[in-house]
DNA sequence: TATGAAACATGTCCTGA
DNA sequence: TCAGGACATGTTTCATA
């Protein structure tokens, strides 16, 4: 993974929708090694996937809320129920496991405080929670997918 | 927005890759009046933008930390500047304005407690802030960008 | 819905370090 | 041997009727 590599994955993160003549003219190639570079990323997994983020107002579900689980149930079994259970619920978009006296974190979208309570229902009842605490949130100041490149190790060696 | 349009944002928020040949297949449209919504979604926005999302831990920022922030400073400037600093630092990849206790809630990928240490002193450095509290993640069990679709509303008569 | 021009993706082959 | 570049072919996009 070298500087043209970075420069392909920082383009894309930002943009999905750039063709691969517009990438490979911005980092000064051609486009059959440009796009060779890209294939090689997605196959190597650097490229998890292309998606489309869609508008969460125009969907109706403008509120996000927050909520921090603590369990008595410490054991793979129960996690692995909980775990299924999240997944079976959209409006679940976030789910962590957390050091500290929060168990779990979980970060939920839904239209209103109404609907919050159907999911939080939903979830209690699929699963048995010792102490559920939720926060909601009063404003998305700032939501991004790009990761931070600076960290990246180079690889140039091991293509 | 109807039972097509909706179809079609799933299909786009799980694979923003497909083509739109792929897509009217799918949905059972011929290949110009499919294109005809993609990019009617695109333009009044429910399609926000495209991109790629990357493999955080194939650019070393497996690490995620969510940070709780009180603050004694309540006025729009100080908030302004705090949105700035905090727009400036591409570890931070939300940052949410909260109800109830905590009044901001971060959510931070670094590689390693040290890197944490690194931003949050960038964070301290660039802003005035009463209470900080880090929590770490460690194990993200769900991460998802796709929003649910049941609460749209329907808006066929307003195409 | 159909047609068609232009842009694009993506394979093969060739070149030079 | 490995990465870049030229070119050829099938696909996709997108305007128009």
């Amino acid at each position: 993974m070298d500087a043209i590599d970075l420069k392909i994955l920082a383009l894309l993160q930002e943009d999905g929708g750039l063709s691969n003549a517009d990438i490979a003219e911005r980092v000064g190639l051609s486009a059959t090694p440009c796009w060779r570079r890209i294939r090689h990323l997605e196959e190597t997994g650097v490229i998890r996937r292309r998606v489309a983020l869609l508008d969460r107002d125009r969907l109706n579900v403008g509120v996000t809320v927050f909520v921090n689980i603590r369990t008595n149930q410490h054991n793979p079994e129960w996690l692995a129920r909980f775990a299924s259970a999240v997944d079976d619920i959209p409006e679940v978009v976030e789910f962590y496991r957390m050091a500290g006296d929060v168990d779990y974190l979980l970060r939920i979208v839904v239209p209103d405080i109404a609907a919050y309570d159907g999911v939080y229902k939903r979830l209690i009842a699929a699963i048995d929670l010792y102490d559920v605490s939720s926060s909601f949130a009063m404003e998305e100041i700032k939501y991004t997918t790009a990761l931070p490149l600076a960290y990246v190790k180079d690889r140039s060696s091991t293509r």
